[in-house]
DNA sequence: TTGAAAGCGCTAACAG
DNA sequence: CTGTTAGCGCTTTCAA
């Protein structure tokens, strides 16, 4: 009874469809419809199959997976969008996938998502505004049933479409910062103003007094610049302490590092801070790489410090002092949030606030200052 | 004329559609048939604009778009692929996305397809074969107009479902290899085999006689073992050269390169070969800080050498020399490739061989060894 | 436990 | 230049 194993090719006109007008075309793939021809149901009772096993005839049940196997049928997922309305389907924008700190919460949303049977549609801005424009533009044509982005800033077309998105039920989750203050979407990281006063207070407790922060060169990187701007305040409130801001050159991350540390020289050649932090780890490794180079030493001419921890700072001399942040773990609890907002929730079901912690890796690159290198902040008695 | 600007809510029972049933569910989102109640056209019409503007009236055309501009009108994508049979996707697989190799090749490919209207749905193996077919089943769902994978090993299930997409006259491209003998599918890459070969080459022409090659220790990494293969071929061919395989620990790559250094020690800490050629410039730089570390010096003691052309590699030393392979190239190509086989041939149409160049980046830690070094390979006289 | 009917939003002929 | 007709492959009531 069960016909051809030909996929694309059922024997007889299909019972169930109009037998007048041939198939317009078929895109070689087997459909519901031969299946349920092959096995002698309707399509509906293989859809349910699919869906509901438990809800057909244990018989009926056998003859379909035989059918589908034999067919190797592969349900169209366009066509189970637009039926259900529902996609499975849920859209990423992350400006770059080259940078692993993405790439890793991208792994963990990945990982969330695709555990409940959700697919991952992912766009890169480049760190562009108006690129993420057109991404978000791009995926909401694809109805995902959950959009997250980075970020707060956003042109004010995107928060428009994004706004419009939430409104009709979309969940939309903004990664990588966190604001006390709510937004108009859900947040899931941690807020850089917080982690950049904590990169000052490590470092003049520390004891050092001379600062500076090397902002990145990359425009938009709207959280390195707020990270900065935080450090820069911390410092100058502590009594005693300078602190001046540096803009690092465009391109490869490594010179722009060496090339801030040779701006900080004086005349002799001499370094005239005491203390660097840096908007990325890449910065902070191409400044020690520099100084090393020039034989000045670390800590004890000057400390350096990252943001990222990435593997490098572990390798580099006493290893480069940097902020952990919970790179997996935003894009673990974005999955976790959407699956909640979804109805799909698992256990611990409550909705938290979407701060996720960081961690400040202290190495050897910002031990702290000798006693004798800051006489004059202590009393002379 | 132009009613309300809500969209979601035509005014009057659109003029079009079952007047007596009513709308089942609407996800929010503004359809072609409220833009074309709103304008008093039918949605062909408005469709038509959409595809092929000069085919409407400029006078229709101005309602129409000033209607869409109001509405807020997106294109719901899954309807149109499924009328069309078209997707205007085109799916990626690569091993991982924190592999800067791959993230710039899929760079290239981005850039190449979305300059055309088409969109990347991309996903990651992990290197491994078992959830490439995974990924490779989910995105065939997405009925993609083509699909690139990565190199040439593909579980069988695999195998075969691309080859029933292929069949189906979907283009399938295989990425980051190309075997001279042609293969079931289209190749954009190159020769792994010959990279190998070039890099015993260089370092027994610069001198070197004692030689290693330190795979990587992820085993689906099927390309590295390649070019270790023919490295150790091509080396062993040579008279008065010797060279050894070893494979580095899994994890943290500048690690495993430390690793491996320290396992070619002789009891009194000496380096016991002349040079060594890694998989990846992680393990090359990794190597090159361990030897730092011991006061082994690079070149003189010990040459080393990697792939991938990493920024980091100019950065410690002279330079670590490595392949530079044509990550963004790959990407550029296989878009390229793509569009021809789809018919969106630009001008130079021709269909190339897919196989694209690689260079060796000759860099300090290879230079020419001192004829002192080998000195028993010269005639005593 | 299964089926019939209707329709998701859009495109593709073919008329007019 | 515009409309009519007929689906794409699947899900969803609602009946049987």
């Amino acid at each position: 009874m069960p016909p051809r194993d030909m996929p694309p090719a059922p024997a007889a006109p299909p019972a169930d469809s109009p037998a007048t007008a041939p198939r317009r075309r078929t895109h070689g793939r087997s459909t519901l419809q031969h299946i349920a021809d092959a096995v002698g149901v309707t399509k509906v009772t293989v859809s349910r199959y699919l869906r509901e096993p438990h809800r057909v005839a244990p018989a009926t049940a056998e003859r379909i997976a035989r059918a589908l196997a034999e067919q190797g049928y592969m349900p169209n997922r366009q066509a189970g969008m637009l039926a259900s309305g529902r996609s499975r389907v849920v859209a990423a924008i992350v400006p770059s996938l080259a940078n692993s700190v993405f790439a890793d919460t991208v792994q963990g949303l990945a990982e969330g998502l695709q555990s409940r049977g959700y697919e991952l549609l992912l766009a890169a801005t480049g760190y562009s505004p108006t690129r993420e424009e057109q991404q978000i533009r791009a995926v909401l044509g694809w109805s995902p049933d959950a959009l997250a982005v980075t970020g707060r800033q956003h042109t004010d077309a995107a928060r428009a479409l994004l706004q419009a998105a939430a409104n009709a039920g979309t969940p939309i989750i903004e990664m990588w910062d966190w604001q006390p203050r709510a937004t108009a979407f859900a947040q899931v990281g941690f807020n850089h103003a917080e982690v950049g006063r904590a990169m000052a207070r490590h470092l003049t407790r520390a004891g050092y007094r001379a600062l500076a922060y090397v902002d990145t060169g990359v425009a938009a990187d709207f959280r390195a610049h707020e990270r900065g701007k935080a450090f820069l305040g911390a410092a100058r409130a502590v009594a005693g302490v300078q602190a001046q801001l540096l803009t690092a050159t465009a391109g490869d991350a490594f010179e722009a590092g060496r090339e801030a540390v040779t701006r900080l020289l004086d005349s002799r050649g001499r370094i005239q801070v005491d203390a660097i932090a840096f908007a990325n780890d890449h910065l902070a490794c191409g400044a020690y790489l520099e100084a090393e180079r020039r034989g000045i030493a670390v800590p004890a001419q000057v400390a350096l410090m990252g943001f990222g921890d990435f593997p490098l700072t572990r390798q580099l001399g006493a290893g480069i002092t940097s902020v952990r942040p919970p790179r997996y773990e935003i894009g673990r609890e974005t999955a976790a949030m959407i699956l909640r907002r979804l109805g799909e929730a698992g256990e611990g079901a409550e909705e938290g606030t979407g701060a996720v912690a960081w961690t400040l890796m202290e190495r050897g690159s910002t031990a702290p200052r000798r006693v004798a290198a800051v006489p004059r902040l202590r009393p002379a008695g």
